[in-house]
DNA sequence: TCGTAATTTCAGTAATTACTGAAATGTATT
DNA sequence: AATACATTTCAGTAATTACTGAAATTACGA
């Protein structure tokens, strides 16, 4: 793929952001150029565009597969391996908040979850666990939310995400609607599945 | 502060989650202290309960300071300086997501703007910028929901947390009302400030 | 303004992470 | 089963990031 200007600048800016985003800078170019490209590329191509060596490329496609944001796919009368990135911004964006869910929030849910099954032995003790347990709870809430997201139609997530600070607004007009057919607070608004 | 062993155990996680959330192993450590810590603590303490070096304690404190996750305060009689976390975890969270949002978005929506003002000169870079805009429409959304989560309280947000999947019923629900008073489609659903 | 305590800076070094090239492994074709 | 092509693995090295100790700076009280 020919690396235009512009096209270049991204795919540059997506290296130097790597460190940022937990990703090296080849993972987050090769990605970048994925990303752009209107069609499959295959790891010849990419060592070539972003002049890197052919390990270094191999390496960073399997960091992307982990994290689920290439497809692999084959063409008649060639095999090797082309990669590419979902259409649908949306649906990348989805893969992105579930990988880091299970990677920056899960292990820490983990150790909480297991510590405070202990009862605290002293003071300073006491006081941990009750921080540990704040933090669990709203941990808890987070990764929830993440999972709920994972299961909105494409439409759905549109228009939650168009919604913005309109939430609150939509909250009052509830508790207004509640009002007439009101149950006492329930502990969690879902209605269970 | 003492160091049980379950206050151990949360304060190693931290270090060694440390480079997942972009952040080092002593950055980590030390908040993870002052999180659990009733008492707001000096950087002597810090240095004492962690077993690093002074200087990189105070670095620690820096960069926790450029992420507004520590406060610092004084005691009467007192001239070192004191640090500690804020008491409420969502307050914590929604610092933590403006910060990130400055850190891993901006920059980004800052150069597809600026490339997205050039035209494309060619077939790929037609393609390419049209993929620039599609990321920078929802970067700039995902954006706006970060500016707005600011504003809310929170007992708000709080609400929000605990809505999760319920959300799209609720948009369901607000469909059916906006029947009666219907406006043409708004480009965004957020009523001017 | 001098002395002392607290903090920061920074050059040098340690530790970690990223990358390369060569060799090994896998896979389809003849 | 031999060949050719594709991909992966991995030891060695390069590059980056983290950490330390000493020196410099800052802030305060005498």
């Amino acid at each position: 793929m020919k690396l235009t200007s512009s096209i270049q600048a991204f795919v540059l800016h997506f290296g130097e952001m790597g460190s940022r985003w937990g990703i090296n800078r080849t993972v987050g170019q090769i990605y970048a150029l994925l990303y752009l490209s209107k069609d499959p590329l295959n790891a010849e191509q990419i060592t070539d565009t972003l002049g890197v060596s052919r390990s270094n490329v191999s390496m960073g496609l399997k960091e992307l597969q982990s994290w689920r944001l290439v497809r692999l796919q084959h063409f008649p009368g060639d095999r090797r391996d082309y990669f590419s990135t979902p259409e649908d911004v949306l649906e990348i964006a989805l893969t992105l908040v579930e990988e880091r869910r299970k990677r920056e929030l899960d292990p820490t849910l983990t150790l909480l979850r297991q510590t405070l099954m202990e009862p605290a032995t002293d003071q300073d003790e006491q006081h941990a666990h009750e921080r540990m347990g704040q933090m669990c709870e709203l941990m808890e809430q987070v990764s929830q939310w993440s999972h709920d997201l994972q299961k909105l139609s494409p439409k759905e997530l549109q228009r939650l995400l168009m919604l913005g600070s309109a939430v609150p607004k939509l909250l009052q007009m509830k508790d207004k609607l509640s009002l007439v057919g009101a149950r006492s607070k329930p502990h969690r608004e879902n209605s269970p599945d």
